[in-house]
RNA sequence: GCGGGUGUGGUGGAACGGCAGACACGAUGGUCUUAGGAGCCAUUUCUUCGGAGUGUGGGUUCAAAUCCCACCACCCGCACCA
């Protein structure tokens, strides 16, 4: 057959949506199965191969479990708040909703031509106000029960997109959309109370099936550590100064203390501090230092000793002094520290710098040259001397500590509050209004969506306020509790708001009752199976993960975790092995691949190019050796014969065995290769029966689905092959009656010999000393030992 | 620095502790052609043809790419988290 892909593919594409094939059915009866990618950011830049390696995995998957008979809902949509849309407004002076439509289509146009099996009935958009008004109704359910709280701080500002950004968002001191360096500004910023589900965060983690490196991400992210809090009094003022450490055994070897610059007892007591000066130097110095000196002077420490204060140890009564230092930070624990420079390494180097007496309360290692931070004996620790573990030590002092009322066993996480507020047009307002007499007070239910206003001008103002704020229609408002004059916030959500449950609105989109109906949430979640890039998988999945946790505390969701499971592919790489990115010039555009050589070609390439996990460069002469593939199979009718001998039986049901489940463990390239060795013999033994035809036709659509059903159509079959039923192995069929084992002799093969797979021992052996060519090995030697593992390998040890 | 991962032909990559290099790409030779960046056939880890080979060096085992120990290189997270 000639295999024209452009003709068959827009037949089929066509086929597929007026037949809505690929519609979920809310048949509560049937087995179901959930499958997620995750939701594009419609960039006007189109799509990218990436997109595709994205959604190829859970595709092919989803195809598959409707052959099986499953329910199946693979829904999209768009995230489509953000700032490269209201950056590419205001660069155009296009309204945002206009080039969010545009992109939408554009997007839209290009997925349904690599043959998706996307359900497009319940497409979503988070900047759709049907949408946005359910994301609005959650927050002020956290509102509610307190999970929202407002405070001033030092936040992330980035001063080119004049924006404040979480710190997820602003890794490495960059912004994560701009690049730019952020720097520390005091802000008023919205919260949500993350922090509150931080240890259900974690131990959720134990119920779901996420890859291992997932997972540990996750945990690293949350940054759970246990230790104590402990009280030091301060001499001269007698307020007691708490600190948290996870070492509390090493105690009796604090020699000094350390408060972070913003300490709040620094200005309480600032009368009793006789340096003050000097300590208001060094604090205003560290508020200028860049996230990039602050990284990069790690080892280089600097602090100020604060001349009038004294600390006591509580356990030796130890005189001790305090510093300030910006190693220490006000943002974890209480902000200020114990230092044993003993054993532990920043504390160790302050220490050195300056001369600071260093005292070892754990025997080992060189405390002369470094700080040793492994376990051992303990000593010139009053009661702890002698033992020898670190747990029991941590044990003894954080039980003495309680008993005597000057500290606790306590926990902290790294994980921070979520700050929810940006300073920008293109994103949910949140839906709070502030009354002079009331205070912050909810907008009421029935009054969401609130809409975002028309403006004319997206700018940010140059305080980064809010371009909302310069709108008075918006901005003035009556306080929905007393009626009196009162002013609408005029801060958006971030980008990951209308991320954080949008799984949830696929079940039932068009709800406008609810965010969906209970009925069809039980149904369908949770979702089976997620799959998404590692770059999400510590921020937006911890939010949504916080936010469904949330929902399920309220009775709102059935579940407890949102995710079943959670898969991640490896990048695209340029042909230059490269990451691909448009000042390197290597970017490659899935919609050539498409023209040239279509859309099977592409999915099939994209899925065989290498291990799933993992990252791959692009190389477009594979591309053409998938298409010589699917040519071949274009060819395959012609050898199709009535009458042809089952020689290569146990070969179909080998591959049905490992298409199968290569497929489930996320190996697609051994699937697709597994296809090839099997055409590669239909086409040496020269014919293929009607029945085995029909078994390779149905083990390839997922990956090449176009043409599939145009073969599957040519020979006769009247449904489609995407419902047709996924074709069943017979384990016994899949062994063939005689195999050829290797002979080794001291562990080197030497040779073969055919056998049953369930030949006895005696009898193998007997063929193997039978064996002409094996002869030589054995002449004048002596047997010592007879390996044979039956179906593997024969091993003789001769000596 | 800490955490995780990877290391196999010219390339992408296969390989439940059991014949390393499946499946492809590329290359070389042949065939068919006015032509070949098409198709088909053959060869393709290295080799002094004895063997040697999965980053390096040890170990466990009848048997190691695979398990254990040490080291090296690269990639990805986090980064003064007390």
């Amino acid at each position: 057959m000639k295999y024209d892909f452009s003709e068959i593919e827009s037949k089929w594409q066509k086929k597929w949506q007026e037949s809505k094939v690929f519609e979920a059915k809310d048949d509560f009866e049937k087995p179901k199965f959930y499958g997620l990618i995750e939701f594009p950011y419609p960039s006007g830049a189109g799509m990218h191969v990436g997109h595709i390696k994205a959604y190829s995995g859970l595709e092919v998957i989803s195809r598959k479990r409707r052959m099986q008979g499953y329910n199946v809902l693979f829904p999209i949509g768009f995230d489509a708040f953000g700032l490269p849309t209201e950056n590419y407004a205001i660069k155009t002076g296009t309204h945002p909703r206009q080039v969010t439509d545009k992109n939408i289509e554009h997007f839209s146009e290009q997925l349904k031509k690599v043959g998706f099996s996307f359900d497009w009935s319940r497409v979503i958009d988070t900047t759709d106000e049907n949408y946005y008004k359910w994301t609005q109704w959650i927050f002020l359910k956290m509102f509610e029960k307190g999970l929202v709280f407002r405070d001033t701080a030092l936040v992330n500002y980035c001063p080119s997109c004049k924006v404040v950004l979480s710190n997820e968002d602003s890794q490495g001191g960059k912004c994560d959309i701009c690049k730019s360096d952020i720097v520390q500004k005091s802000k008023d910023v919205w919260y949500l109370r993350i922090t509150k589900y931080a240890d259900r965060l974690l131990s959720g983690l134990d119920e779901v099936d996420y890859l291992p490196n997932i997972k540990m991400q996750q945990v690293n992210w949350i940054g759970k550590s246990t230790g104590a809090f402990v009280d030091f009094e301060i001499k001269e003022c007698g307020e007691k100064l708490r600190i948290y450490t996870t070492r509390p055994d090493t105690l009796f070897g604090v020699t000094f203390m350390v408060m972070a610059p913003e300490h709040p007892m620094i200005d309480k007591y600032a009368d009793k501090i006789k340096n003050f000066d000097l300590i208001s130097k060094y604090r205003e110095e560290c508020s200028k230092k860049t996230e990039f000196e602050r990284t990069q002077l790690v080892k280089d420490k600097t602090g100020v000793k604060i001349e009038g204060f004294t600390a006591i140890n509580p356990v030796s009564g130890e005189e001790i002094p305090i510093y300030i230092s910006d190693y220490v930070m006000m943002g974890y624990g209480t902000g200020a520290i114990m230092a044993v420079p003993a054993h532990d390494e920043r504390d160790y180097d302050f220490a050195h710098k300056f001369g600071i007496n260093i005292k070892q309360v754990i025997k080992g290692g060189d405390i002369s040259k470094e700080a040793y931070t492994e376990s051992g004996e303990m000593i010139n620790s009053g009661f702890l001397d002698g033992i020898k573990e670190k747990s029991v030590a941590i044990k003894k002092m954080t039980e003495y500590l309680a008993s005597k009322g000057i500290g606790e066993a306590g926990v902290q996480y790294k994980m921070k509050d979520w700050a929810f507020n940006r300073q920008r047009y293109w994103g949910e307002p949140i839906p709070i209004v502030h009354c002079g007499k009331c205070g912050m007070v909810p907008v009421p239910y029935e009054e969401l969506p609130l809409r975002l206003p028309e403006v004319s001008n997206f700018q940010p103002g140059e305080g980064g306020e809010s371009p909302l704020a310069k709108i008075e229609e918006f901005v003035t408002c009556k306080c929905p509790k007393c009626g009196g004059p009162a002013k609408r916030e005029t801060d958006t959500m971030p980008q990951w708001a209308g991320s954080s449950w949008y799984y949830l609105r696929y079940v039932d989109p068009k709800n406008d009752k609810m965010f969906a109906s209970p009925e069809k949430l039980n149904y369908w979640l949770p979702v089976d199976w997620y799959n998404g890039g590692m770059e999400h998988v510590t921020r937006h999945m911890i939010y949504s993960r916080f936010w469904h946790k949330f929902l399920y505390d309220l009775g709102l969701v059935p579940t407890d975790e949102p995710y079943a499971k959670r898969t991640a592919q490896g990048l695209i790489l340029g042909p230059d092995g490269e990451k691909m990115s448009k000042s390197k010039g290597n970017v490659v555009d899935p919609n050539e691949t498409v023209e040239k050589y279509g859309a099977d070609v592409l999915r099939v390439y994209i899925l065989f190019m290498g291990d799933y996990a993992s990252a791959a460069p692009w190389s477009e002469s594979s591309v053409r050796g998938c298409k010589r593939f699917l040519e071949r199979v274009a060819d395959l009718p012609g050898l199709v014969k009535d009458d042809c001998k089952d020689k290569l039986d146990s070969h179909f049901h080998k591959a049905v065995k490992k298409v199968s489940s290569d497929m489930e463990e996320l190996k697609f390239n051994t699937a697709i290769a597994q296809l090839m060795t099997l055409l590669n013999e239909i086409e040496d033994y020269g014919e293929i029966s009607k029945e085995q035809y029909s078994v390779y036709l149905r083990l390839l659509s997922p990956f090449a689905p176009h043409l599939c059903e145009e073969l599957w159509e040519k020979s006769g079959e009247k449904e489609m092959i995407a419902l047709a039923p996924w074709p069943k192995y017979d384990e016994s069929k899949t062994v063939d009656s005689t195999v050829e084992i290797a002979v080794q002799v001291n562990g080197k093969v030497r040779g073969t010999v055919c056998v049953a797979p369930d030949e006895e021992k005696d009898s193998v052996f007997k063929k193997v000393f039978a064996d002409e060519k094996l002869a030589g090995n054995f002449t004048g030697k002596t047997v010592v030992k007879e390996i044979y593992i039956p179906g593997k390998i024969v091993n003789i040890v001769v000596k």
